[in-house]
DNA sequence: TACTTTATCTACTGGTGAGTAGATGCGCAA
DNA sequence: TTGCGCATCTACTCACCAGTAGATAAAGTA
């Protein structure tokens, strides 16, 4: 085993970087993002392998020794997106305030960041049915525990007499279905900015869902 | 010329049914119907023409003398669920009333209109790019026209004072965005009964535009 | 009956693209 | 300097499918 020799090394100098793996998911990152541009701009089957490998100046096996095949990168793209939502509402729920203020919050990083991998969200959103069908399973328990978890705040909100919801389950599906349309119809150079999307939004949201006062 | 053959029998009968034009329309119906089905459960570039024409118990050859090419099957399931919506848009228009009450009839009537053509909205909102540009460019258009005509709306309700509503150009995308969504979640045999959804989305837009009283 | 038209089929082509086998060449260790 | 291993490439295979040419059969017409 190659572990003996390296041993003595770890001794000398406990602590070292993974060049060789940092590279290697480098790569796969770049691969990624080209096959995500891509993918947005042609659609899954409009993007051959070599479309992407053109790209980034290299050749089909380049990308075949960094995935094993063509599903796995949707895969990886398909995920990025619901992963970083889901991080922003752990982060949100643990930092704590009241409902209003966490859903305030919420919204307004969600959105940022679905205009942000706006590319992410909308391959996703379309190529689902391209996804192995025990991928596709995977990823929509995702989104189906995002929408839980907004559900649950509502709940404390209008528990707390914050809001004025009849029912929550379909409050946060619709508050979670505004922020993912974003993403099918913002347009970067369009008449709004993305900061003015992201107030609008948080006004819509408050409007749905605010007791009045 | 045929013509003249014919245009002494129509002097004889002058109002006769186009019979063979209407089993035509009909096939072309079928063929479309599967074709959309397949579409929904496979995607575009997964439903073969010959599974489209397996089902219907005949050969691909078939369906090309009712299609020009695949491509137009696509268009013509894409353009179903617009003008559908466009055509209930201009109905309740034509018949008046106030901005709310003309409001809530269209996302009542939208909103059921996009459950029971579910699949031909989600293939469209899927399949956009495997569209001819031009045709992709021209539903596009429909789209917009759709939602600037609700933001005429949104106006006529912040003028009379029964909306309360900061951007009604956001606003509109948002109502529209809403209802659209719902093509995406809904499922027949899911907890929510179809008019239930429509219920609680009328429900969520009212909250989201009114005036408070 | 014989001829025409129309609807649909059988049997093919041509192009494409995912995935792979094996070659090549470069950097590193001894 | 030689040899090894890793990264990447060249050059293929194989399957699939949109679209088509031309056959066939059924219905109508004279």
């Amino acid at each position: 085993m190659a572990r003996a020799s390296t041993a003595r090394k770890i001794k000398a100098e406990p602590i070292r970087r993974d060049v060789k793996g940092e590279i290697s998911a480098y790569k796969r990152r770049l691969i990624l993002e080209e096959a995500c541009h891509l993918f947005y701009a042609q659609g899954y089957e409009g993007t051959t392998l070599e479309a992407i490998a053109d790209r980034l100046n290299v050749t089909k096996p380049f990308i075949y020794s960094y995935y094993r095949n063509k599903a796995e990168i949707l895969r990886e793209v398909s995920e990025c997106g619901i992963r970083l939502c889901i991080a922003v509402l752990d982060d949100v729920r643990e930092s704590g305030g009241t409902p209003m203020a966490q859903l305030k919050a919420i919204v307004e990083r969600v959105t940022s960041l679905i205009i942000e991998n706006q590319e992410y969200i909308v391959v996703y959103q379309r190529e689902e049915k391209n996804l192995e069908p025990a991928t596709a399973r995977d990823i929509r328990k995702l989104r189906k525990a995002f929408d839980t978890r907004i559900e649950a705040l509502l709940d404390e909100g209008v528990a707390s007499g914050a809001f004025d919801i009849e029912d929550t389950g379909f409050a946060a599906i619709s508050i979670s279905g505004l922020m993912s349309w974003t993403a099918n119809w913002f347009l970067p150079d369009g008449k709004r900015s993305a900061s003015e999307v992201v107030v609008q939004t948080l006004k819509m949201v408050t409007h749905m869902v605010a007791a009045p006062t």
